[in-house]
DNA sequence: ATATCGATTATCT
DNA sequence: GATAATCGATATG
């Protein structure tokens, strides 16, 4: 057997739609990281969709650059970007070769190597309470998938062989909630954030935009 | 429990 | 020069 064993990988058709599309299937898929004895696997309970040049959160929305063309490239590649000069997060490509748009993965499940994600996240777990500070938030993920720009910017997500890569084993979601990306200023209102719902493992608070600034009086 | 703030650098205006 | 698809620590109810 392969060391796909257990999960089986998803066609590149599967990226060539719309990110809302594939945001909302990527829900309980896998994202596995392969080295050479060792695998990381965890499922995928929190993604966000971003549309594009269309799109003002989005990335892309400056153009193809240095710094996005993995996003106007084929569908099922990993953009990773570098933010707040302290964290990577992983994107997957997603539409077609010259028309951008993506989905951030933003929380996982762990499901194995649990304590090399802890290792690489340089953290102590005292009891199943804090996993979720493994990969609960797309800082979080990619540290424990140690994930950098360096490594993984442009890998092909879609192959078994590549060390990232992302799997099915057959779960089905009960029930997805939708509600508005988080950590953005631009287009902040927009449904297209994707959660498992009740998922223990989705980041952030739940959702509630923030309290209009209000000033009591004003003169 | 929620709110605010500093860290730290690639990228774009 | 300002900003950012975040996190962890600290302050406050």
């Amino acid at each position: 057997m392969t060391a796909s064993n257990l999960f089986t990988p998803l066609a590149r058709s599967f990226f060539a739609r719309s990110p809302r599309a594939v945001a909302r299937e990527l829900l309980g898929k896998i994202l596995i990281r392969d080295d050479d004895d060792s695998r990381l696997a965890a499922r995928i309970v929190e993604v966000e969709a971003y549309l594009g040049e269309s799109d003002p959160a989005a990335h892309a929305y400056a153009g193809n650059t240095a710094r996005t063309s993995v996003l106007f490239g084929p569908p099922g590649y990993a953009y990773v970007y570098f933010i707040y000069g302290n964290h990577y997060c992983l994107n997957v490509s997603c539409e077609r070769e010259g028309k951008a748009g993506s989905v951030l993965f933003r929380a996982l499940e762990p499901l194995q190597g649990i304590e090399e994600m802890a290792r690489s996240r340089e953290i102590t777990l005292s009891g199943p309470r804090d996993l979720p500070k493994l990969t609960s938030g797309p800082g979080r993920l990619a540290q424990a998938f140690s994930i950098t720009r360096a490594r993984d910017n442009g890998r092909d997500l879609t192959s078994p062989n590549s060390s990232l890569w992302i799997g099915a084993d057959g779960f089905r979601p009960k029930t997805i909630q939708i509600t508005a990306r988080i950590g953005i200023t631009k287009a902040a209102d927009r449904p297209l954030r994707y959660v498992l719902k009740g998922n223990a493992f989705v980041s952030g608070r739940l959702s509630r935009p923030k309290p209009k600034p209000r000033k009591a009086f004003d003169m």
